[in-house]
DNA sequence: ATTACGGCACGTCATTCCGG
DNA sequence: CCGGAATGACGTGCCGTAAT
């Protein structure tokens, strides 16, 4: 088990201002007063737990997860520790106890605070990266589905960019019709004298493009097909044009509810410093007496 | 009025994930 | 293993706003 995750189920009230929309002007900042079922995600860690690194990521209506780098081992925080995080500038805190050195990645602007201890990504990331480097970096983050399916976290240090296994052969076409000049290296030449080639990518998987040539040596495609492959192409675009409007819709609502959830986590913090306080005032009265 | 700038939505491509 | 769905990244256009 990588990374114990345990929601409480800690609503309360809610209400205040979304802390979010201080920091960023053009935050929509709709009235975050309701925060239907607000979690305090825990992480229980072991007394002698080494730095660890996490991927945080708190589900609305659905366990929460954190999610540790492949080679780190799971970590638990002591019972009351309090993880938060928010958008753009995410925050994780403690409200008792030290939370030892964590890291966030590769989220911008991520802030880890905990009591006498910060880091900031610029501190914590090592980002030696000319532009390519820094996406790759970006490119696999972890998906919404991957994070919510995979407690485990194995693949998030994976550098998998560029090494996916026959790769070799295949050729990006901007459209099926434009092709290259010379026959690519994965076309096969069938006995109906049709070049057959796989086309990678383009929204959803690889596409089996045939065409033919001419005595010139010049590539045709024959009608039929011509017109049965841009109907394929078109129609997968459709689907992948819609396919992608829902991702981002899901995707906003995902990060309202998470500024949502930050908004009330404040809150509570708020009120859990002002009992501190009050107790503490009441200790040091009865202790006069 | 014009320009610069930032935010947003969109379409597309590349890649990964997942079910059959 | 394969095909389709999901999603991250990128480029583009539009719009509102502030500065000139």
């Amino acid at each position: 088990m990588e990374g114990m995750v345990e929601e409480n189920g800690t609503s309360g009230g809610a209400g205040g201002t979304d802390p979010l929309t201080n920091s960023n002007s053009s935050a929509p900042a709709p009235a975050p007063h309701v925060v239907a079922a607000t979690s305090i995600v825990q992480l229980n860690l072991p007394a002698q737990s080494p730095s660890a690194q996490a991927q945080s990521v708190i589900q609305p209506n659905q366990q929460s997860v954190i999610q540790t780098a492949s080679n780190i081992q799971s970590v638990q925080l002591p019972k009351g520790n309090v993880i938060l995080v928010s958008k753009p500038s995410s925050v994780i805190h403690t409200t008792q106890g030290t939370l030892q050195t964590l890291q966030i990645k590769p989220e911008p602007n991520t802030v880890v605070s905990t009591q006498g201890q910060s880091c900031t990504d610029d501190s914590c990331s090592d980002d030696e990266s000319p532009k390519r480097k820094y996406r790759e970096m970006l490119t696999r983050r972890p998906s919404y589905r991957k994070i919510l399916n995979d407690l485990g976290g194995a693949e998030i240090a994976d550098n998998r960019m560029g090494s996916k296994p026959g790769c070799e052969n295949e050729v990006s076409l901007s459209t099926p019709l434009s092709f290259a000049p010379v026959i690519p290296a994965g076309a096969l030449q069938t006995e109906s004298g049709l070049h057959t080639l796989a086309v990678s990518g383009a929204a959803g998987g690889g596409t089996i493009v045939q065409y033919a040539t001419n005595q010139d040596g010049q590539f045709y495609v024959p009608g039929p097909m011509l017109e049965d492959q841009t109907r394929k192409r078109e129609l997968r675009l459709l689907k992948n044009r819609e396919a992608a409007r829902e991702c981002r819709r899901k995707k906003k609502e995902y990060i309202k509810c998470l500024e949502n959830r930050v908004a009330v986590l404040e809150n509570q913090n708020k009120a859990l410093i002002e009992e501190l306080k009050s107790l503490k005032e009441l200790y040091c009265q009865q202790k006069t007496e």
